[in-house]
DNA sequence: GTCTATACCGCGATAGAC
DNA sequence: GTCTATCGCGGTATAGAC
């Protein structure tokens, strides 16, 4: 019993300081070393913990989106008009990007991934979930618009403020507020408040 | 005058090969030895016509750019209403990205680049003349949006739909039409022609 | 300009003691 | 569960012949 507490606290502890390393230099990026001596043990224990680096990359990314996505689904499954969803979703999808910096960066190292099995695993298991909540939600907003199309903008409209936050920072007309998850939500709305009439009723 | 003529023919060939190969796998994903074999010559030789693997990436990322940004400087620059070349350089832009595969991994690969000596190099010398031009043309388009954050919503708009390409092509609502510059850039000029209106006068 | 040959290092992973 | 020790590979880069 023991024995167990200690091997899941061991584990959790290397998935929990895994993350930041896997956000910030990806993949190929990370040494097992580095891991090893952030959690404080040697190379072989994490051998001990996961069968190679491969799955002990899995769980880390699962691991770090598990929570934040669960947060999101559960905003887009909830009531009100499909207006007011779309509202709280940009909102809290700003927030949770604008918090955690490890949650954009794994999706981007995710994106680039050149490892076919990864990409899938990731895409399937991590993703597709919510994105097909954005998708049925896309497809109640506005019929004029092909909703896989609508879903990639909405998702992309908050995603890439963030995403482009590095080189934002050196561009002309950078203002530190525009870091704001709120100032971004509300530009979000405000530009496909416009765009998007309601045309299904409930 | 012979040996200026084949240098200069091996080092652009240098450049050319490893454009694919960087946009593919990444900087720490792509050995001086890939290059090497692809090109047809030894490792060594490489040395002969860069100090190291840095410079060498460095002149492959602003080689692959270098055309493909002019010509979307000079939509930008070019004539018409200020929502005329909106609409220009949403569709010059999606027929850029969905021809081009290096030209968006290329950019996602320096949007995730940890060495800040890299990512300022690359921010300054490639993409921020081109944002320039965008912050301007969103200036003219609307006052009552911040114009870096319109600029920024504009180029994420369009860049999302193909940096997304991949992942997408397993989310439901998918059709391969959805991959054609065209569609894209109509669904994107749809969503923004309602979310703005000509504020400033000629 | 390109070659052969090689130095040197850091990587993932394993064996076996404790 | 974690350690020490190590193997074998593949990485960048260089020296020196041609």
């Amino acid at each position: 019993m023991l024995q167990v507490v200690a091997k899941r606290k061991t584990r959790e502890e290397i998935l929990e300081l895994s993350v930041p390393l896997f956000a910030r230099y990806g993949y190929d990026g990370v040494a097992m070393r580095d891991i090893a001596s952030t959690v404080g043990v040697t190379p072989a224990a994490l051998y001990y913990h996961f069968p190679d680096k491969e799955n002990l990359y899995l769980d880390v990314v699962a691991y770090a989106f598990e929570e934040r996505l669960a947060v999101l689904k559960k905003i887009l499954a909830g009531g009100g008009s499909p207006r007011q969803r779309l509202e709280e979703f940009i909102t809290e999808n700003a927030r949770v990007m604008a918090t955690d910096k490890n949650f954009i960066r794994l999706m981007q190292w995710a994106a680039l991934d050149s490892n076919e099995a990864r990409l899938q695993k990731l895409s399937h298991c991590v993703f597709k979930d919510l994105f097909i909540a954005i998708y049925h939600l896309a497809s109640e907003l506005d019929d004029r618009y092909d909703p896989h199309l609508l879903a990639i903008s909405i998702i992309g409209l908050v995603y890439f403020h963030f995403e482009a936050g590095a080189t934002r920072h050196l561009m002309p007309g950078y203002l530190p507020h525009q870091d704001d998850p709120q100032v971004v939500a509300e530009h979000v709305i405000q530009l496909l408040h416009d765009s998007i009439s309601e045309t299904v009723t409930y």
